[in-house]
DNA sequence: GCCAATAATCTCAAATAAAGGGATTATTCA
DNA sequence: TGAATAATCCCTTTATTTGAGATTATTGGC
């Protein structure tokens, strides 16, 4: 497991001190430009530096990074901690604390859209016989929020908490046809390249028209666009004003899905979706899914 | 699913506003007094409201409680919002949001305890049948940081994200001989009447000489004081310096539990211990949990 | 597709609390 | 016990949070 220090997970452009470009540097030392963003987020996206490829940071080694001094990194690391966000490990090292385990257990006890797949999602796997995936839109990207593993499930399947873009994977690309206009739009203009090379299409209309396309299916069946071998088919879920919210579908070994069973398969897992769909509009309103919440 | 607005998880005594005793109120309305703590914490105590009690938050619901003003609580909404935090739902209400599983997933990859753990309980649980926990100490209380479970598992196992009292059950007081005599002192301090009602002894000194048995036999047994009927023997997990982090056992219906085997138990289960205990120690010494953290 | 109701953001002055730098105090390890 | 490292404290300067109300989005009902 590598320590953080000298690898970032990603560049991070701010920094108070050496924004400074060389020769000017010297005088102007002290608080170069006055910082427009609030410390809460500054504090926060300490967060975002522990990932998987760089799970240990140390107080220094936030200070290098950041820029921040180590009075402000050790308040904002101390409030991380007092929260059990962050938790020290030896020689001044720190990583995600065990406050997250404690919320995940509450994401998975009361999160309405979790709790709506479960019994879709036990059925779709006795009936298929595959692994059942339920993915929620998450600012850009889709999260997978909920497994439920078949028998013969193989070892590298989208799995609950990781992230893909959302122009990849059935699980992705079946929310596309169903955001809304304006949505859309942005999102084209953030990754018409992306869009291009999942094969979406070129331009703004050939994009509509495949979108068009998908929504006329109402499902989505892809195969090895994440890992070489596995398929993906999935269908949307809405929320009760029919506003989309994410999918469900099965994955598995491209070669254990037999071509004649595929129509059934489709109807299985559209089943699925829409029973997702109704467990959620019959939940309290307070709990429906808010469209704002979307981009 | 409980709404939030009307019971609070647990009474906030502070409170910009309320606070002022109604005679005096009126002219010293505004910032009745100094708050000493920082915005940073106030924002990041936000995150305790949110309970599997009550797990949906109206901004007007956080503002009537903290008793901060419409700006300050919909800014700090938002930073955990941005944060990914915080998820709004329908009407303007808000639930832990997703970035809290892509964390979760953070921690089963690499936190050090959890990883260290999952041999062993593998191990534990073939070889035993019952059910195999990990347990963390995390702040005046222990938390489950991990479960294998047995085919036969009862329904109410401590489970992965509880938390429980330090005092009570197999995994919590196997864990009390080995905390530092300071810890244990300002513990007992805190939580005598707890500590008597556990049977652990009516005061310090029995309190001690009940710990120290404890210690000698290296392992404990308790039956039904959490969940009736169920029996926990756990055994103490150490960091590479031999500072106390959790304990590692198992659990199940005290009734599958037969005398004659549980000698042969208690030896699977001290060695599993010992097997955490070794994997820990062998870890990058970055990652050694530190001793300093707990408390 | 318009209008009322509600949610969320913005503006701005006042004042609190954050930031830095350096010294100081814990803690750890030899 | 003592050197080395980690974390906190102190204190002044400012930048930034804060609160109150107005303003602007967004939603949901006809």
């Amino acid at each position: 497991m590598a320590r953080a220090a000298a690898v970032p997970p990603t560049p991070r452009p701010r920094s108070r001190k050496a924004a400074a470009p060389g020769a000017t540097a010297g005088t102007a030392k002290k608080r170069p430009q006055a910082n427009p963003e609030n410390s809460l987020k500054r504090m926060l996206e300490l967060l975002d530096l522990f990932t998987p490829a760089a799970p240990v940071w140390s107080a220094e080694a936030l200070m290098r990074y950041t820029g921040a001094s180590r009075s402000t990194v050790y308040r904002h690391v101390r409030a991380l901690h007092e929260a059990g966000l962050l938790r020290p490990v030896a020689s001044g090292n720190y990583i995600i604390g065990p406050r997250v385990i404690e919320l995940d257990r509450q994401v998975r006890q009361t999160d309405p859209l979790y709790m709506a797949g479960e019994a879709p999602m036990k059925r779709l796997v006795s009936a298929t016989g595959h692994s059942a995936l339920l993915c929620a839109l998450f600012s850009d990207s889709v999260m997978c929020v909920r497994e439920e593993l078949a028998a013969d499930r193989p070892p590298n399947l989208f799995a609950r908490g990781q992230r893909r873009p959302l122009f990849t994977g059935a699980a992705s690309k079946i929310i596309l046809p169903y955001l809304p206009a304006h949505q859309l739009r942005s999102l084209y203009a953030k990754h018409k390249k992306a869009v291009a090379v999942a094969g979406l299409g070129s331009d703004w209309s050939q994009f509509r028209a495949t979108l068009t396309q998908i929504r006329r299916q109402g499902h989505l069946v892809t195969i090895g666009e994440f890992n070489p071998g596995l398929l993906g088919l999935s269908a949307p879920v809405f929320n009760h004003a029919g506003h989309i919210l994410g999918s469900i579908g099965i994955s598995g070994v491209a070669a254990a899905f037999r071509k004649v069973d595929m129509e059934a398969l489709v109807g299985l897992v559209t089943t699925a979706a829409a029973e997702v769909t109704a467990r959620i509009g019959a939940m309290d309103s307070a709990l429906d899914l808010a469209p704002r919440a979307i981009g």
